[in-house]
DNA sequence: TGGATTTGACCCGA
DNA sequence: TCGGGTCAAATCCA
């Protein structure tokens, strides 16, 4: 992949050196952590301000810092459910500048940081998943639940199984939502459900909003440890791989595959469950950016290929680890 | 014939 | 009371 450094890295070039090697660590401290089961804690919350302090200077979006904070510790209110429809709609759109980190990555540093700042374990355990009753109709409404949102400018495959289960027009809307569940939902108990609706102004794009986390395990086929980024309970950390400490590469990614490839000419946005839109190019996706729970993370170590995961991890303290490259780099 | 989609009913939260 | 989200019977389709 090519990798462009904006004006507003080069210029911060010592800052970005000192927040990556600070990066290193505690990525190394993470993976210590997570042996201990410790990662789920307030703790972490240095961890993630380090990460995205790093990030945002990538993104030449230093400034953003205060406003990303305030969007994290906002987000852990309501995401989506009544009036309005969802998603909330009045985000401002940060686009182009030389971001070299993609929306989703944003995103996925934002509900990093929401997790390990504001909710403690029980807290994330109750507010992660939506509940709901037996019955016809009869559910709990979504509150609190880990969204986000991308518009497309079709219908793109997410590497998920998904299966229609309503269809409904909204108040204010021209066009109808669908309403997706995942397949595995009763033979997994898999509750992730997706909603896709046109965008009123834009008709020729999808706009698809996530809820919930594919707990269904057929990873290799579905990507998920790659993308159920807003696993609830988590503690999910961040963590970037340069493409050679990538677990499988894009081609082994339906996900990546498919999004990646269809957004190569095309701009994506994804919208966080905030107001916080943020929009990115095809040519700053990293599609080595990786968000990975602890959830996920045990069910590959119970399922098998943990042990290349593990790997991964592990190379953060190589000689030839991404940030050491990075700096390498830089310097 | 079994799985997927359509569609109207139902329930809950705001 | 209204609107969003889900259920489940009916229908479609490979």
């Amino acid at each position: 992949m090519e990798w462009s450094w904006s004006d507003s890295v080069l210029s911060n070039r010592e800052r970005v050196m000192e927040e990556l090697i600070q990066g290193r660590e505690l990525a190394s401290q993470f993976s210590t952590a997570y042996d201990n089961r410790s990662v789920v804690n307030g703790d972490d919350e240095g961890s993630a301000e380090g990460f995205v302090n790093t990030l945002l200077i990538l993104n030449g979006k230093e400034s953003d810092q205060e406003f990303v904070s305030d969007q994290i510790q906002g987000n852990s209110s309501s995401v989506s459910g009544g009036g309005g429809g969802g998603v909330n709609d009045g985000g401002s759109v940060v686009s182009g500048g030389g971001a070299d980190l993609s929306s989703w990555d944003a995103n996925h540093v934002h509900a990093a940081a929401i997790k390990s700042e504001d909710y403690t374990e029980e807290e994330i355990s109750c507010k992660s998943t939506s509940t709901f009753k037996d019955g016809r109709g009869s559910y709990k409404r979504r509150k609190t639940t880990d969204s986000w949102t991308r518009d497309t400018p079709g219908l793109i495959d997410d590497g998920h199984a998904w299966r229609k289960y309503g269809n409904k027009v909204i108040h204010n809307e021209k066009h109808p939502r669908n309403y997706f569940r995942c397949t595995h939902k009763f033979d997994q108990g898999c509750k992730a459900t997706k909603h896709v609706q046109q965008v009123q102004d834009h008709p020729s794009v999808l706009r698809t909003t996530y809820y919930g986390t594919h707990t269904c395990r057929d990873y290799f086929k579905t990507s998920d440890l790659v993308l159920d980024c807003t696993n609830h309970r988590d503690s999910s950390m961040f963590i970037s791989f340069d493409n050679a400490n990538c677990l499988t590469n894009k081609q082994e990614h339906p996900f990546f595959g498919s999004f990646a490839s269809s957004s190569v000419n095309e701009e994506l946005i994804v919208k966080a469950t905030s107001d916080h839109t943020l929009t990115s190019h095809d040519n700053h996706w990293l599609p080595s950016d990786y968000l990975v729970s602890p959830d996920d993370l045990m069910a590959f170590k119970s399922s098998g290929p943990v042990s290349g995961f593990s790997s991964s991890i592990d190379q953060y303290d190589g000689d030839d680890d991404v940030f050491s490259r990075i700096i390498a780099e830089l310097i």
